[in-house]
DNA sequence: TCATTTAGATGACCATTATCATCTAAGTAT
DNA sequence: ATACTTAGATGATAATGGTCATCTAAATGA
């Protein structure tokens, strides 16, 4: 059953969407080649053909779900009248985000099965992570360049974390109280340090 | 090969102890009962006289993660002069914690892994996580007790958070910038939400 | 239209693992 | 000491999952 080139990109396009999506909500470990692909209508042995090894897929789907998120981060803002930072903090620390793993963000998804990941994937993490970082020092409010790339540090940091504590409460109460915490505590801490 | 009670009982926690280092250095899903057993100097069969399946280990082996850290908590902030929040703080965001998963923080570990473990596991280690925030709470500075919450709170998410980024960063610079800059913000964050 | 190329399907292989039945040798109670 | 109990060893089992060789049918180029 031969495609369309363009079919068959489409479908290379297709399994990076999908395992972006499952790997977030399951973990790189619970979800298989075979999943994805079916996902996709396709099965497991075609797999092969598109990528060398799941190793690989974890790589671009990594880098994708990352791209996604800067995406749709810019998309909010700019429809965000006011502080743009705080608006992308409360839909970040938002329930819905919290319900949501696997088309939000991978860090707070995938955190600490990423650390541990070849350094393939590792380097494209971290190079994912500085165009993030860098983003969010263009919105970050402060006077200086160096001010602002702090503020973005350190409220990336409280999203990540706040959202993987939320995450792992069980208990509703907890969980937003966390949320709400966190994320009312950000424009302010970053102000802070000017 | 029969052996003592107390023998038995001293496997067990060899067993829970091997596993909290061993989960937090590879992951749940890496490491298994045999890789576990073969390091207490067992073998794998006589995992189920001790526990009922692998998941009872997880969780148990999280609570325990979860304890040992509290316990190295307090033993740091009673040798701490001056402000206790920011010594804790400053030792968490460390290089030597960043590099050491294994006897470290479970969240900052296995964060993103836990949240998916069935709900057993997840109760358990939101009762540690109470413990945890109640903790953080009593060393906090801060007029009244709300707010000494709020600052345990807000100050364990960017541990978490400041700790999974650092550990995703394969640029020791990056790391470093990272580790310093929630670091560094932590405690001033904390006083200006007064 | 025909020959060539190739995306994907099929099925198998092999390694890994959780789990358990069975066995044995060493403690423990009488 | 003797009989009973049981922790742990051994080995088996069944399921899972990554990977690949092979096949086939459709697309493409001449």
């Amino acid at each position: 059953m031969k495609v369309t080139k363009e079919a068959m990109a489409e479908h290379r396009e297709q399994i990076i969407t999908a395992a972006a999506k499952r790997f977030r909500e399951g973990g790189f470990d619970n979800v298989t080649v075979g999943d994805i692909m079916k996902e996709v209508g396709l099965t497991h042995g075609g797999f092969y053909g598109h990528f060398s090894s799941k190793e690989e897929l974890v790589a671009v789907a990594s880098l994708r779900a990352m791209t996604e998120t800067v995406a749709r981060w810019q998309k909010l803002i700019d429809e965000a009248p006011g502080d743009r930072l705080k608006a992308l903090v409360d839909s970040y620390l938002s329930l819905r985000h919290h319900d949501r793993p696997e088309t939000g963000c991978l860090m707070a998804a995938l955190g600490s099965e990423l650390s541990r990941q070849p350094s393939a994937v590792k380097e494209a993490v971290t190079e994912a992570q500085r165009k993030i970082l860098e983003f969010l020092s263009g919105i970050a409010p402060g006077k200086t360049k160096a001010l602002r790339r702090k503020q973005a540090i350190i409220a990336f940091a409280a999203m990540v974390g706040g959202m993987i504590l939320a995450r792992n409460s069980s208990e509703p109460q907890l969980r937003q109280e966390i949320l709400d915490t966190v994320a009312g505590s950000v424009p302010n801490s970053v102000q802070a340090i000017s």
